[in-house]
DNA sequence: CTGAATTACTTAACATGTTTAGCAATTGGG
DNA sequence: CCCAATTGCTAAACATGTTAAGTAATTCAG
């Protein structure tokens, strides 16, 4: 057991690349990334919505969410168009096409996090899930 | 608070981009990304070392790490020679300079870190490791 | 001893992360 | 009203992540 296990930031790759594998396993049948699949539920579940929202609720930068716009669109699995109050503004829909890529892996999906849930005891994964979200607070009152 | 706050993925991404946004400022004053850091602190520690550990000390993957062996190497913070007795095998060293960078930075690093556990307090970042590294134990056994 | 695995690493191709710069639309102070 | 600042998004450049393929050195079964 190396002494990284008590850095961490590696801890904290570790365990997300630990957890991320099997989704992005099943996410890869379906011919999207992680990313993709990230925006692609964001945008299903919000209703039109424009890029700036996207990025936040997905935790991405505004340019990394430009290209993966761009290709979901070209996969078209969802559609853009300008705002007409404000034409600097975009409106994110997805398509039918993104709505049937969602109904066929957002259980198959959500049974993983469930399993990952049951295997390491559902309090311990809440007290996981407190404690890095209190980890996103306290640094940010730097 | 989006639902976002709830998903184990998201929440391990949001927590080490938190964490790591003070190291890479840190870094980029010296030049360096996080994962070149990274890669000098463990050839460092470990002395003399071949590529295929490096990987797993800094949990990357080899050609990630081929391509920042190179940079380093072109930076000369590192040297690189054959093992003479398998010749497919790499020696990798640190240089002076790449010793006198990490003498430049470390304390300043490892200050953040603290700074972290005592903000977050010693006990809850205890746990917070030990929850992450029992994810990732409990993940491989799929 | 020899050719088929295996090992250690590299290369290539594509996607994203990160920073900086750029452009067009909008807004706000004088 | 008007131009400077701001906002929303895109482009570009560089580094890494991820997967697949390639190469050279080594090992091992027959």
């Amino acid at each position: 057991m190396p002494s990284t296990d008590r850095s961490l930031p590696i801890a904290l790759l570790r365990a997300r690349e630990r957890v991320m594998g099997p989704i992005r396993s099943l996410l890869s049948g379906a011919g999207l990334t992680e990313q993709q699949w990230r925006v692609l539920r964001v945008v299903q579940e919000s209703g039109p919505i424009d890029p700036t929202q996207i990025a936040e609720k997905a935790c991405l930068l505004l340019p990394s969410l430009t290209r993966i716009l761009q290709k979901l669109e070209e996969k078209q699995l969802i559609s853009r168009e300008r705002d007409q109050e404000d034409r600097r503004r975009q409106v994110v829909q997805i398509s039918a096409a993104g709505e049937k890529v969602i109904t066929d892996n957002l259980e198959a999906s959500l049974e993983l996090m469930e399993r990952t849930r049951r295997k390491m005891g559902a309090e311990r994964y809440e007290a996981l899930l407190d404690l890095l979200n209190e980890l996103d607070q306290i640094e940010l009152s730097d």
